[in-house]
DNA sequence: CCGTATCCTTGCCGATACTG
DNA sequence: CAGTATCGGCAAGGATACGG
């Protein structure tokens, strides 16, 4: 089967199997594509954090949103959360095996951003001085 | 610097550079990580498409959101529209060559799910059992 | 410190109708 | 065929207050 484009890269074909189905891509997406999940994968990937240093450390999310994030992240056995039944109450969380295969994926989608982050803007600039009024932005 | 963490895997180390700062992973998912972009990119991975076309390869797509997703791909420059002036009027869209790099990581994404799918499935399963009712879902 | 509960705003997205 | 325009529902997420 012919790509039929005349682009320079080369095609990974991305097309599940012979199918015009949706791969497990949107299942991913579904799962880190939210606001705060790969963020707080992010910190984890460091090493073992408390509740509030995650906090400290995803500057804007909210006490609300990162008990969301984490339990999410725990439900799907990405992150192992372990109370230690102190006072004050200590509760870390830990990257899971599966979790830490996660950074690899997140790694991948930082250095695609950084290598197109210049090229994206200036067709962003570009597209708003050619399209004055178009409601996208 | 030290990972500090006592998981099997090697970590990738995703820390963007010594700042706790949002690499460009925010900026990708904010771009990709809505409902229908991943999928635009996927079809037009196989080659040129037309408008009817993409919508008909992608089930569930209203007309609208069609639009938008094509529009904001073209104006990040991963996509481009070309109108051909004829009765009835024909738009073909095609990735460009930034678009095909964005293949790769689509297919990381895939590749990642069709791993994880299973084990995800069963975290959440006995996650779900341990905690009946819990909000989360 | 580590959450949960509640309210409220925002904007994504679907449905529908209408143009060139 | 390939859009644009408009309305409305619904869920994500922020702010705030309270509890163990």
């Amino acid at each position: 089967m012919s790509v039929g484009h005349t682009g320079v890269t080369t095609d990974p074909v991305v097309s599940c199997g012979d199918e015009h189905e949706d791969c497990g891509i949107r299942e991913v997406l579904d799962r880190i594509g939210d606001k705060w999940s790969v963020l707080v994968v992010v910190e984890l990937a460091q090493g073992v954090r408390r509740f509030r240093q995650l906090q400290r450390a995803i500057p804007g999310i909210s006490q609300r949103m990162l008990t969301l994030t984490v339990r999410r992240l725990e439900r799907d056995g990405l992150v192992t959360r372990t109370v230690h039944p102190t006072v004050p109450p200590q509760v870390e969380y830990e990257l899971t095996t599966m979790g830490h295969s996660l950074t690899y994926l997140v790694k991948a989608l930082a250095d695609w951003s950084a290598q197109h982050r210049d090229a994206i803007a200036q067709a962003r600039q570009t597209w708003d001085a050619e399209h004055p009024d178009s409601g996208i932005r």
